[in-house]
DNA sequence: AGCACGCCGACT
DNA sequence: GTCGGCGTGCTC
């Protein structure tokens, strides 16, 4: 069982059919898990909870509210109304509880949502991240469903006398001003306080005078949305209706008989009145329906299962023939037809009434993904990510809890969504990053968790990429290394997981992966070219426009890349907030020059003149998407381009527009971050060049190789995906780097084999398992103290090894000064794991704590 | 989060 | 002596 087991009771769950109908005078209290308000911060902030905050609170059902287990209320609680789960009934209230402590059961929200499985693996995401249960009840619901009022201030204009302000503390002054620029003069206490300093002090006083009042707004439910429809409910119109009467009920019937009320009125050109006499006549009724609101992609043709090669066949025949859990670690080369199998292992299970779970990294970033399915499955499938509207949201969730056979694509949240019946869970490029949650806690994997889950619902989990994480490749290929990285600890071992490694070595339809040509910057210099782009490229950019053809240009843009710097005297302009320099941005082709903080998004405009030595010569260095295009433009004055970056791509249906843009041909060229690595599907382009890899080889952390090497392969793996044959080039000051010779061989192989044995050595993932102590203060010798004081106070033992106190990559962010502590530790030695209620209790108020299980994100 | 309670320093 | 700062603890 569990290590570390926690006071929460087992839910009592309701099977369904059960009847409580004998029961149900008996037990007159429920006892809830309470949303209690202070625990959960934004951000990384959480303090200590635990003892308290998975205590249980006894409340009153009032007459007429039928409560199972499991179901989600609202109690009241102080002076506010929160959410909370029902865990037990209870047929006497305790007996140490004073009675007339307990108040009533305010409204139940949702009932019969928690199924045992979903349950468990709730549980064991709170067991394994340690963060309190009802913070990861909070994650897996949709915003809006655990309520909380809210207490606002409103002006009270009418006793106001004129001109009297004087004598007011400059706070109150303040909310006075703020909330007279309202026309309702109404806020919330959260929103005021943020925008003011003294703000509960000046707030007394204005309630002393009677100028302002508090008043506590209930909370708001996402409501199930409904509209009224009009349906006909006769077969045969009564005689003694009007010719009008007739063609209307006429109109209705060729539709079905059923009508949404406002396209009816369009279509008959008719009024509400008319349709209310049909109503009075008996021929119609009018009611309200709910509709679920959700996103409609755009419609797109059906097409029908595609035939595959020899290795997808086996790969898909595998799938279909796993009953119940494994893993299958679908490793198919870039262009090799991942998709297809996905599409057609997941057909047969619809038929069988069950549904599927599909996760990718951004969906903002695959359409086109997102249109293949709906190609294929139409409206069976569902988008869920937390982009979408909250109503939106609330609606999809809703949808999924019918049971309908149906398929969620969702991002790393969608692993939570509640489908009752689960056939199959996918995760999509597998290898990346925004699977991992850096904050708030809990600091889950949904790879991890959709282990779990899989293993909970017996389902299998394929993890499809062209370039596996090192721990997937580990638990799937390498046998007898332990149980690698993500199991262990307080996690229930799981003794035999069964796995299969499926490879797709070919991409479909035979076509070659790209040649890779690398080439070495030093001797562009050497040989006179001060050019950003290589001879090599120059050329392939030149031909490009010639045959017609489409290419992608890879920039890694972080960090320092395009900071402005003083040409006289060096100064460089520095965030205010944070300790690195600003990123040089530019909205449009002539709009405003911005520099920007790419930690806090603090941004100013790019100044005239140095601030340092008044110098006009202040230029921005460094190779950001922006003076690529310059650099373009310059060169390739007709090389149409667009630029596809967080600048670009920032409003919704940006990434679809212009990637159709692309597709279309309005342009030869792609030019783009990170956003262009992520399963981008574009036939016509036959060159990807990328001007510099270095900037990806020297990151300081232990995952750095893998990170560039997996990037790199999946630019590389954008060209060539057509009818053309793709071309590679990549430009770097150290072209004998072990990850760019992987990357131009193509050998992904040999490259893990090397990198597997230097992590093994030191111990790190997916051999040894890390967590990393995020601490964070505004004072900079508080946080250095914490982080000292927590260090020494931690077990020193055989197998784990504390790393630090060190002081963040970056120390400063957002005026927050930040330290760390690395525990490295074997899994199988199984160290006896730090008491982490002590090392809360060690950390003083003002500095925040973050436990970050299986850290990705280490700067 | 919001509020009561309670402990110290500055003023009537 | 009292007012009012904010540190601590509780909310069924």
């Amino acid at each position: 069982m569990y290590i570390n087991d926690v006071n929460l009771p087992p839910l009592v769950v309701a099977q369904s059919g059960e009847s409580y109908d004998t029961r149900i005078n008996k037990n007159q209290w429920v006892e809830v898990l309470v949303d209690c308000p202070g625990i959960a911060k934004e951000g990384t902030t959480e303090q200590k909870e635990e003892e308290q905050e998975e205590k249980l609170y006894t409340y009153r059902l009032p007459a007429g509210l039928e409560v199972k287990p499991g179901d989600i209320l609202s109690v009241p609680f102080g002076r506010q109304q929160v959410g909370g789960i029902a865990i037990r009934l209870l047929a006497q209230p305790p007996a140490n509880l004073a009675p007339e402590k307990i108040r009533d059961v305010e409204d139940v929200i949702h009932s019969k949502f928690f199924r045992e499985s979903y349950w468990q693996l709730l549980e064991r995401v709170s067991h394994y991240y340690y963060t309190p249960f009802i913070q990861v009840i909070r994650t897996a619901l949709p915003p809006g469903l655990l309520g909380r009022s809210q207490s606002r201030l409103r002006l009270k204009r009418e006793n106001i006398p004129n001109g009297a302000n004087e004598f007011l503390s400059f706070p109150a002054r303040e909310i006075i001003k703020i909330l007279q620029s309202q026309a309702d003069g109404d806020y919330s206490f959260k929103f005021l306080r943020r925008q003011i300093k003294g703000f509960d002090r000046a707030k007394k006083q204005l309630i002393q005078r009677g100028w302002v009042e508090t008043y506590i707004e209930l909370p708001r439910y996402s409501r199930p949305q409904t509209k009224p429809i009009v349906t006909l409910t006769v077969s045969v119109p009564p005689i003694d209706l009007s010719k009008r009467q007739r063609e209307i009920l006429q109109v209705l019937r060729r539709h079905g008989g059923e009508l949404w009320l406002n396209d009816f009125l369009q279509i008959c050109n008719t009024t509400t009145a008319t349709l209310k006499k049909l109503e009075e006549q008996g021929c119609i009724v009018i009611q309200q329906r709910e509709i679920l609101r959700s996103e409609n992609g755009p419609t797109v043709a059906a097409d029908q299962p595609k035939s595959l090669n020899a290795a997808q066949f086996q790969a898909l025949s595998t799938i279909k023939e796993v009953k119940g859990y494994a893993t299958l670690l679908l490793h198919g080369v870039t262009g090799s037809g991942k998709t297809e199998i996905y599409l057609q292992a997941i057909a047969p299970l619809l038929a069988q009434g069950k549904s599927a779970l599909v996760l990718v990294p951004e969906i903002g970033l695959t359409p086109q993904l997102t249109d293949r399915f709906r190609a294929r499955f139409g409206n069976k499938i569902n988008v869920y990510h937390s982009a979408l509207s909250g109503g939106e949201r609330y609606d999809t969730w809703r949808q999924m809890l019918t049971g309908e056979p149906q398929i969620v694509i969702g991002t790393r949240s969608a692993v939570f969504a509640p489908l009752p019946n689960l056939g199959l869970i996918i995760l999509d490029e597998e290898h990346d990053n925004s699977f991992k949650q850096d904050s708030p806690i809990p600091t889950y994997h949904a790879r991890t968790v959709a282990q779990w889950r899989a293993e909970l619902e017996n389902c299998p989990l394929v993890l499809g990429s062209a370039t596996p994480s090192l721990e997937s490749w580990v638990r799937v290929r390498v046998r007898g290394s332990g149980q690698g990285g993500q199991e262990g600890v307080n996690s229930p071992p799981t003794p035999h997981t069964p796995s299969h490694y499926l490879s797709l070595p070919e991409r479909i339809h035979s076509r070659p992966l790209p040649t890779v040509e690398i080439v070495d910057m030093r001797q562009e210099l050497q040989q006179g070219n001060r050019s950003i782009f290589s001879r090599s490229l120059q050329d392939a950019l030149q031909q490009l426009k010639q045959q017609n053809q489409q290419g992608i240009l890879f920039i890694h843009r972080r960090g320092h890349s395009t900071f402005v710097s003083c040409r006289n005297c060096g100064y460089v302009l520095e965030c205010p907030h944070c300790d690195v320099s600003l990123a040089y941005h530019q909205t449009e082709a002539e709009g405003p020059q911005i520099l920007r903080c790419h930690y806090c998004n603090y941004a100013r405009s790019h100044p005239r003149n140095c601030p340092e030595c008044s110098s006009p010569y202040l230029k921005f260095f460094g190779s950001g998407t922006q003076r690529v295009a310059q650099e373009l433009t310059k060169q390739f004055p007709d090389l149409r381009f667009i630029r596809f970056d967080s600048d670009t791509t920032r409003t919704k249906g940006a990434h679809r527009t212009l990637l159709t843009q692309f597709a279309n041909g309005e342009a030869d060229l792609l030019i783009g971050t990170q956003m262009l690595t992520k399963g981008l599907d574009l036939p016509q382009v036959t060159l990807v060049g990328v001007v510099a890899a270095d900037g990806l080889l020297y990151l300081s952390d232990y995952r750095a190789s893998e990170r560039a090497f997996q990037t790199l392969a999946q630019v590389a793996g954008r060209a060539g995906r057509g009818e053309e044959p793709g071309r590679v080039i990549v430009q770097t000051y150290t072209p004998e780097h072990p990850v760019i010779e992987a990357v131009q061989k193509h050998d992904y192989e040999s490259f893990t084999t090397t990198e597997l044995e230097q992590r093994q050595a030191l111990n790190y993932p997916p051999y040894g398992r890390l967590i990393l102590l995020r601490l964070s203060s505004v004072d900079p010798m508080e946080v250095q103290n914490a982080a000292q004081v927590i260090a020494a106070a931690l077990p020193q033992q055989e197998g784990l090894d504390i790393l630090g106190p060190a002081p963040a990559n970056i120390l400063r962010v957002a005026n927050r000064y930040r330290w760390q502590i690395l525990l490295k530790f074997a899994p199988d030695a199984l160290p006896e794991l730090p008491d982490w209620e002590k090392v809360r209790e060690l950390c003083p108020k003002s500095v925040s704590l973050t436990i970050d299980i299986d850290p990705i994100n280490m700067m």
